[in-house]
RNA sequence: GGGUCGGUGCCCGAGUGGCCAAAGGGAGCGGACUGUAAAUCCGCCGGUUACGCCUACGUAGGUUCGAAUCCUACCCGGCCCA
C-alpha cells in the first residue's frame, strides 16, 4: 500500500509541463489523473536498468535524468538494478533470442551500474532521499506457484501475445523461448512488489518499455485495485532514425571512465550536428527550458563557435565524469584542436598521451639532418618514407601547430616540457610524440 | 567428370609481346575553402639508398633480347553439359 506519509512534502508542480516542454513525454497513462497526483505531492517513481553489459549508455542517461528531475521537484527515486531480469532478457526491440547471463558475467556488470546508479541522485540527508534496489531481492526467493498464482492469474496470455514485442518475435523463424516470453511479466511483478512494499506509484522507462510497464499498471490494479502511473520518454534517435549513442568513430558512448575516456566521451557531445543541438540540450541538460531558445539562437549566430555543442559537452561530461575531468578535456580538446601548444601542463600531455596515437621516440634522432621524414614513419604518422615525403611536399605536416617545411627538421626546442611534441597530418589526424632518454 | 569463360593495385575495371608501376571510376590522403559540418576545386595515391633500382597483374615453371599479355602444369571462381 502506498503510504500517506509519502503523500506529505513539497513538490513542484510544474515538473510534469517541464518534462512535456523537453519533449520527454511520449506516452502515461491517464495524463489528468497523473498531473494531479504529480502536484498532490511527493511521489515514488522507478526506473530500471537491467546490467547486460559493463555499464550505461546515453539511452540509460535519459533514464537517470529523469529520475534526478523528479527528485529535485520533490519526489522519491528509486533506481533498480535488473539483477534478476537480467538473467533472462528483455526481448523489446530485440530480433533474436539473447544469450543468458551466467553469474560472473552478471556480478561484473552489476558492478559497472551499480555506482553510476548512486551518482545522480541524492540518497542521503532529504526526505525524499533515493534508494537503490535490486530486483533479485525480492524475485529470487519466489516459488513458481506463487508467481503463477499472484502474477500469472492476474494476466492473459491474449494480452501478453498482443505486445508488439512478442508479435515481431512470432513472425519471426526463431520465435521466442518461454524464458524471454516471461520477461514482461517479471518486470511487471516487479513494479507491484514496489507498489506494495515501498509505495512506488510510477515507473518510467523509454518508449520501448511501454509494454512492460503498462503490464504492471495493470497488475497493480488487478491485484490492489489501486491506481499506479506510467511515464516513457521518445527513444533518443539521431537524423537518419538510428539509436543515439555513437560517438563519430562508431564507439558506444559508455558513461564509465574505463570504456569511454572523458575526453572522448566530451568530443562526442562537441561533434553533435547544429540541428540536434536544441533537442539535446532540452533532453540531456537541466538547463531551464525557457533558456534554450536563448542558447540555440545565440549559438546560430554564430555557429563555428559551438557554442551549443560547448555547453551540452562540459554539462553533460561534469554531471558524468565530473569538474577535474571536465577541465581536462576541454584543455585536450584546446591542443587537438587547434589551440596553441605553448601554454599547455605536461599532466594535459601526459592524458593527451592515452587519447592519441602515440610513439615513444629515442631522443638522439633529434637534431639530425632531414630527421623528419624518419621520425614520421617511426612515429607511425605515415607509412612509408615515400608517404612522408609526398606529406612534406605537400605541406601536410605541422608540428606543434606550426606548419613545416620538406626539409625540415624536429629539434629539442620543438619539445614541450622536454619530451613532447604534438604531430598533426592533414587537419584531422594528430599524433603525440614521446621522446625518452 | 566434360566443355567454356575468367582470376589485374584497397574495391570495381581497361589492358592480348616492348610506348605498363599498368587507362578510367570509386574509396582514401594532402592543399584551397570551412565550423572539429557539407559541397566544390586542385594535387597525390607500390617501395626505395629516388631521373636508377626492387617488388607487383592467381601459383609454379617455360618461350623470348623483352611477358600482365604467348606456352605448360596446378589452384580458385562463373556459366553450360553429364
Amino acid at each position: 500500500m502506498a503510504t500517506t506519509e509519502s503523500k506529505t512534502g513539497t513538490v513542484d508542480p510544474g515538473l510534469l509541463d517541464d518534462l512535456v516542454a523537453r519533449n520527454l513525454v511520449q506516452d502515461t497513462t491517464d495524463r489528468g489523473a497523473l498531473a494531479e497526483r504529480l502536484k498532490a505531492g511527493p511521489v515514488t517513481v522507478y526506473y530500471g536498468v537491467d546490467p547486460t553489459a559493463p555499464s550505461l549508455h546515453v539511452g540509460n542517461l535519459i533514464g537517470l535524468l529523469t529520475l534526478k528531475r523528479f527528485q529535485m521537484a520533490g519526489h522519491r527515486p528509486l533506481p533498480l538494478a535488473g539483477g534478476a531480469t537480467g538473467m533472462i532478457g528483455d526481448p523489446s526491440g530485440r530480433s533474436s533470442e539473447r544469450n543468458l547471463l551466467d553469474d560472473d558475467a552478471l556480478a561484473g556488470n552489476l558492478a559497472g551500474i551499480v555506482p553510476l546508479l548512486q551518482q545522480f541522485l541524492d540518497f542521503d540527508g532529504v526526505d525524499n532521499a533515493a534508494k537503490l534496489l535490486d530486483n533479485r531481492a525480492w524475485t529470487v526467493s519466489t516459488s513458481v506457484l506463487e508467481f503463477l498464482r499472484d502474477v500469472g492469474k492476474h494476466v492473459t496470455v491474449n494480452q501478453m501475445v498482443a505486445k508488439e514485442s512478442v508479435k515481431a518475435r512470432m513472425a519471426g523463424e526463431d520465435g521466442i523461448s518461454f524464458t524471454e516470453f516471461s520477461y514482461m511479466l517479471l518486470q511487471a511483478n516487479d513494479f507491484a512488489w514496489l507498489f506494495e512494499n515501498e509505495g512506488c506509484e510510477m515507473q518510467v522507462g523509454g518508449s520501448d518499455q511501454w509494454g512492460n510497464i503498462s503490464l504492471g499498471v495493470d497488475l497493480v490494479r488487478r491485484r490492489t485495485g489501486e491506481k499506479a502511473f506510467a511515464l516513457t520518454w521518445p527513444l533518443l534517435l539521431q537524423k537518419d532514425g538510428t539509436k543515439y549513442g555513437k560517438t563519430a568513430g562508431g564507439e558506444t558512448i559508455w558513461l564509465t571512465a574505463d570504456l569511454l575516456s572523458p575526453y572522448r566521451f566530451y568530443q562526442a557531445w562537441m561533434q553533435v550536428d547544429d540541428d540536434e543541438l536544441r533537442k539535446l540540450l532540452l533532453w540531456l541538460t537541466f538547463q531551464p527550458v525557457g533558456d534554450i531558445d536563448g542558447i540555440v539562437a545565440d549559438h546560430m549566430a554564430a555557429p563555428h563557435e559551438r557554442k551549443g555543442q560547448r555547453l551540452l559537452a562540459s554539462e553533460l561530461t561534469e554531471l558524468v565524469h565530473g569538474l577535474d575531468a571536465t577541465n581536462s578535456a576541454i584543455e585536450a580538446s584546446s591542443v587537438v584542436f587547434g589551440g596553441s601548444v605553448d601554454e599547455i601542463q605536461q599532466s594535459t600531455f601526459e592524458m593527451l598521451a592515452n587519447e592519441l596515437p602515440t610513439a615513444t621516440l629515442d631522443r638522439s634522432q633529434l637534431d639530425q639532418q632531414n630527421n623528419l621524414g624518419s621520425l614520421l614513419v617511426k612515429g607511425d604518422v605515415v607509412a612509408s618514407k615515400s608517404e612522408a615525403a609526398r606529406m612534406l611536399k605537400q605541406n601536410g605536416i605541422s608540428i606543434n601547430g606550426q606548419k613545416v617545411a620538406p626539409d625540415g627538421l624536429l629539434s629539442r626546442s620543438d619539445l614541450r616540457h622536454d619530451r613532447f611534441c604534438l604531430v598533426r597530418k592533414g587537419k584531422k589526424q594528430v599524433y603525440l610524440f614521446h621522446f625518452a632518454d
